[in-house]
DNA sequence: AAGGAATATACGTGTAAAGGAATATTTAAA
DNA sequence: TTTAAATATTCCTTTACACGTATATTCCTT
């Protein structure tokens, strides 16, 4: 089975509160559709079609052991948000804030044009 | 100000794929509702709304300069993005793995329960 | 083989939200 | 002070999706 794990796809499936509830469950661990049910609080059913999705964009995936089915974290959309994220870290750090500041003259040379 | 950063609310802003291009955009540098809208290729009053999302959420934040209104990325939704997916990292290391195996050993032991 | 857990699927309903088009608002420019 | 550009807001329609309930499926147990 392949994925597509876009930040697309990944963002989707997290959206819903109660998926991105049962991803942080599964941090400790795999679950079976049971636990999560008695955890969250919801119905059956609902747990079943939300870790469907999450199966369908790759976040988690499955171990049938008996009747029960094991639902883990898959480690590569994680990554994924690990690279993508990564990729805005320049923003907590200097050069933004420079840029700032640029605006900031701008909009002084443009009040008072003859200034400076 | 006050912004409630949580990942709830900052995946449900992300979630929408115009408002992820948007951010990616802002990733570059500040731009303005009507250069977000030619890279987009949208009309103008849905890039507002979007914007009008973000901000709420608190992912960007506005500078009016003149008639122009300049959207920035904050990096609070950021950083917080970045701890909670570090709370994941374990998983793409060891740990995990071997609780992967003693599933596997689980299995096994059910459906040979005389085997060692 | 029958009954019962555990889980998945199907169907109907309600709601949130995204897009389009029109319009309001703000600020600059003439 | 009127006009134009940039942006925001409103209203409407449509679609996506989360929930509840009921039912199907799978696999174990006896």
């Amino acid at each position: 089975m392949m994925y597509i794990i876009s930040m697309k796809t990944i963002l989707n499936a997290l959206a819903e509160p109660n998926r991105l509830h049962i991803v942080e469950l599964l941090r400790d661990g795999p679950l079976t559709v049971g636990e999560i049910t008695d955890k969250l609080g919801l119905n059956q059913p609902q747990v079943s079609k939300h870790l469907r999705v999450l199966s369908e964009n790759g976040l988690v995936e499955v171990q049938p052991i008996a009747n029960r089915r094991y639902y883990k974290l898959r480690s590569e959309p994680l990554q994924e948000m690990d690279r993508w994220i990564s990729s805005f870290r320049q923003i907590w750090e200097d050069r933004y804030d420079r840029l700032d500041d640029y605006l900031q003259k701008l909009q002084r040379k443009e009040k008072n044009p003859d200034r400076e």
